[in-house]
DNA sequence: GATGTCCTAAC
DNA sequence: AAGTTAGGACATCA
């Protein structure tokens, strides 16, 4: 019979394939309402719907091992013995995985005493001898040995199991140079760690395999021992032993007596009732309906027909593409949006020339549109993108720049995978569309390579992406909680074009006291460097280089040790400083000066740079770029240009109001973290020190060191004022003595003169920490979660840093919440005003616009008002606004 | 060229 | 042993 006409058997190892799967997906991310972790189940319900598209099979089983204990550990008890603890996460998915495969239909197949592979290679030895094409699935190497011209391994890779790598006997021929019945034999030399079977010293792979060509097989080996020479040949004269050993265990058993033969494994159509049980216990909506649909597909009988049926891809959930233009493009629009009111996925895909089509989905049907500029007939796609008719999408900012550069507007964002995602897991990295895919779905979506000219595997549609953003979204949805989602739809969202409009905005720099101050500090540095050189002997050593600098620093000049790193010793500012200390010497003050000049001018250049041709520098935010709400800002990050000195200043000064605008605008929180907490504390003190209106540091001051507001000198001020900043980042009396450069007895008896007059904030901080290890997570006052799952570890460092970024989470999420708020409102009254100026910049607690010609007073107006009245506390918040010609002038 | 370490800028 | 970031220079490894 030819090998396409021949039924076709799949077994598969369902341990070791689920365990695949567990550490494959995260753990975190797969979870029913009752805490039950469901990743294994879903890999592996993922893969296996994945198998019958792909080979059809026309029998099926799974077979599980019993316990971890077979003849095998009966013979060597050490076997396997390196093993850890299962996983607490893993078990208890297994008999789930099993039910699941019941209401599946498909057999499960288990034999007291003997592993899985065992059953698998029982189960291909008989289906090879009665005519069946066989796969054999599993993750263990000695599955090899099954390999013949009937018999193909499907071997996961290292990327979990939704890759399967196909062995048959020439890719075994190819991998490892032997034929695969000989397998056993080399693995018995060389050891396999994960079966804690110790081969023979010094014998590899390479070795292994050499010797089995050469002399037919291990007996042969074994036999010809004596004329193998070197240190070699005497290791396995000595430990041939072990490789006997192995030999024996690893050898599957192939009449193993089974309840089942391969004729009884054809497949059975599903129950769809305890289908539809178990995957709604697990939570698997997507995979309830791709399963539904194989069985649909399928009928009751499999036939050929059907099984072809199963391979296309709409039989999976994903439609069918069509391309649309013109007339029929707005006909299909308005049906599968409702009229606008159906939400649709959609993505664009980008060309040289920027925008180059659009794919559009809804959850069983698909569209691509060709983009070319300039056709009338878009109007249809040009009101929908524009209206309110809800859309999905994977990170939407870019896309309401490429549609703009192409002249369209979009209105209507309801969900934004990228954010979404974001609120989920705010500490998780930033994922491309096709992770996310892969992540939360299991699905493989194939990227197209830019590199490749000619791609190995053509990429799917925009339209295919399309469908899949509405299905991540469904699936994050069902993953945020009342609160996040409010902060998703009533913050985050709204905010998306806001920022976008601040980006395309950008902000005007004066490009030539940039290239003046870039001139003025080379010139300074290298003078510096000059100086340097010669208190050191004129050597002139790289200053930028911390290895060269400790040569010369704890080597040639023999100064003390600083804290050490994990290259030898700090050079760092705060450890010159306690050098001069110590140990004066002019290099140091030189060093530090220098470096003080070269980073400004770096920070100059890097500027000068991102001007762009319109006189402007556009930074772009990332709203999910941080764990606790604030939003950051690359390329360049201008939320960390310098003020603190004089040069800085001078830096901020290029910032100007652009040619049509008379002025800048600063507007920021003062104390807003502290504000903060003593609304969330509840401390009378604190609560009472910004009523009064008084200065914060010095109202403290007062009570903590009891004197009069007026006799608080400057240095109790800063005291105060580092010990109230530090409390919101978890400082210690260590850390406070450190940054006061004060003894430790000092700095204690500084907090615990604090606490005495502020004991409510202690109290607020100690029971957010105890509160999160509760519940596993913290919230801001507006619901922004932030998950934490090592304030119960019994590791010390991470349990304390845990605890510290748990108490700071909900005061600086809280003040980036306020922010956003401000800035809605802001926006929407520069909108609904009509109003010429512009939103420029975000620097956490301040915003920086631009103002229109007789705009000052109106717009003054809006953004007290606005940032003032962006929560409601138990404080005010008190808002600070300057102005001026350019960034330095404007602030206060 | 990619990656990790060190250092420093901001809030 | 003080929270949240971005980023450049250097050193090292492939």
């Amino acid at each position: 019979m030819p090998d396409n006409e021949k039924p076709t058997l799949l077994v598969i190892d369902g341990h070791s394939l689920a365990f695949r799967a567990f550490y494959a997906l995260p753990v975190d991310s797969f979870q029913n309402r009752e805490g039950q972790h469901t990743n294994a189940i879903h890999g592996f319900i993922a893969m296996l719907i994945n198998l019958l598209a792909n080979e059809k099979p026309t029998h099926l089983a799974v077979a599980f091992d019993i316990s971890r204990y077979s003849f095998r550990t009966r013979e060597y008890p050490e076997y396997k013995g390196t093993r850890g603890e299962t996983p607490s996460e893993f078990v208890g998915q297994i008999p789930l995985l099993e039910e699941a495969l019941r209401a599946l239909g498909i057999t499960t197949v288990t034999k007291e005493d003997y592993e899985a592979d065992d059953i698998l290679a029982t189960l291909a030895t008989q289906g090879a001898a009665q005519g069946y094409r066989v796969l054999v699935v599993s993750g263990d190497r000695d599955a090899i040995q099954m390999v013949n011209d009937d018999v193909t391994l499907l071997y996961p890779n290292a990327r979990g199991v939704s890759e399967l790598k196909r062995y048959d006997r020439d890719a075994v021929f190819d991998r490892y140079g032997i034929e695969p019945h000989q397998y056993p034999d080399v693995a018995a030399l060389v050891g396999e760690t994960s079966d804690n079977l110790i081969g023979i010293d010094k014998v590899g792979e390479k070795t292994a395999v050499k010797w089995i060509n050469l002399y037919g097989g291990l007996d042969g080996v074994l036999a010809h021992a004596d004329e193998i020479k070197g240190v070699v040949g005497e290791k396995l004269r000595e430990q041939k032993e072990n490789a006997i050993r192995n030999r024996r265990l690893n050898h599957l058993i192939t009449d193993v007596e089974l309840p089942v033969g391969p004729a009884d494994l054809a497949r059975r159509p599903i129950d769809e009732t305890a289908v539809r049980s178990v995957f709604d216990r697990l939570q698997f909506r997507t995979l309830l309906e791709r399963v539904l649909k194989i069985a649909a597909a399928a009928g009751d009988t499999l036939s050929t027909d059907a099984t072809q049926a199963i391979a296309s891809d709409s039989d999976f959930g994903i439609p069918v593409v069509r391309t649309l233009v013109d007339e029929e493009l707005g006909h299909w629009l308005d049906k599968v949006s409702g009229a606008g009111t159906v939400p649709l996925g959609l993505q664009l895909e980008y060309g040289p020339e920027g925008l180059a089509g659009l794919g559009i989905a809804s959850i069983d049907d698909s569209a691509y549109v060709p983009w070319a500029p300039g056709r009338p007939d878009y109007v249809a796609l040009e009101n929908w993108l524009a209206g309110p008719g809800p859309k999905y999408l994977y990170d939407s900012k870019p896309a309401i720049k490429a549609l703009e550069r192409a002249g369209l507007k979009l209105g209507g964002i309801a969900f934004d995978t990228t954010i979404g995602a974001w609120l989920v897991k705010p500490g998780g990295h930033a994922q491309n569309l096709a992770a996310q895919v892969y992540d939360f779905l299991g699905d493989r979506l194939v990227e197209s390579d830019p590199n490749q000219l000619v791609p190995e595997t053509d990429a799917q549609s925009v339209a295919t992406e399309a469908w899949y953003i509405l299905r991540v979204t469904e699936y994050l949805a069902e993953r945020l909680d009342a609160g996040s989602r409010a902060v998703l739809d009533e913050m985050e969202i709204p905010l998306i074009p806001v920022i976008s409009q601040m980006e395309r905005t950008g902000i005007t720099v004066n490009r030539e006291i940039l290239s003046r101050l870039n001139r003025e500090l080379g010139e300074k540095a290298a003078e510096l460097a000059r100086q340097a050189y010669a208190e050191i002997g004129g050597r002139e050593i790289n200053l930028g280089s911390p290895k060269q600098l400790q040569q010369v620093l704890f080597e040639d000049l023999g100064m003390p040790k600083t804290r050490s790193n994990k290259t030898g010793y700090s050079t760092d500012a705060a450890s010159l400083a306690d050098l001069q200390e110590q140990n004066p010497h002019p290099f140091l003050g030189l060093l530090l000066q220098h470096r003080d000049a070269t980073k400004l001018r770096q920070i100059v250049e890097t500027l000068e740079k991102a001007i762009e041709p319109d006189n402007r520098v556009h930074t772009r935010y990332d709203q999910t770029g941080t764990s606790t709400g604030r939003i950051s800002s690359t390329d360049p990050n201008l939320q960390n240009i310098p003020v603190k000195t004089e040069v800085g200043r001078e830096i901020r000064s290029a910032f100007e109001s652009g040619p049509e605008f008379t002025t800048l605008l600063t507007a920021d929180y003062s104390q807003i973290e502290m504000r903060i907490m003593a609304h969330l504390s509840g401390d009378p003190g604190l609560i009472e020190a910004f009523n009064t209106g008084e200065d914060l540091h010095r109202f403290v001051g007062a009570r903590i060191f009891g004197v009069a507001p007026e006799d608080v000198t400057p240095a109790m001020r800063s005291k105060v004022k580092a010990m109230s900043y530090g409390l919101a980042y978890g400082l210690s009396a260590f850390g406070l003595s450190k940054q006061l450069r004060i003894d430790n007895a000092e700095a204690k008896q500084l907090m615990t003169d604090y606490f005495s007059r502020f004991g409510a904030v202690r109290e607020y901080l100690r029971s957010v920490v105890e509160q999160a290890r509760e519940d596993g997570y913290t919230e801001t006052i507006f619901g922004r979660r932030r998950p934490f799952g090592d304030l119960k570890s019994s590791n010390r460092v991470l349990r304390e840093n845990a605890e510290r970024q748990a108490l700071n989470a909900p005061i600086q999420g809280s003040a980036a919440d306020i922010m956003k708020r401000a800035m809605l409102g802001v926006a929407n009254d520069i909108r609904e005003g009509g109003l010429a100026s512009q939103m420029l910049l975000q620097v956490h607690d301040e915003l920086v616009f631009e103002v229109a010609d007789g705009e000052l007073e109106a717009l003054t107006a809006i953004v007290t008002d606005r940032m003032s009245h962006a929560a409601d506390l138990r404080v005010p918040l008190d808002v600070q606004v300057g102005t001026g010609k350019n960034w330095d002038a404007a602030a206060h």
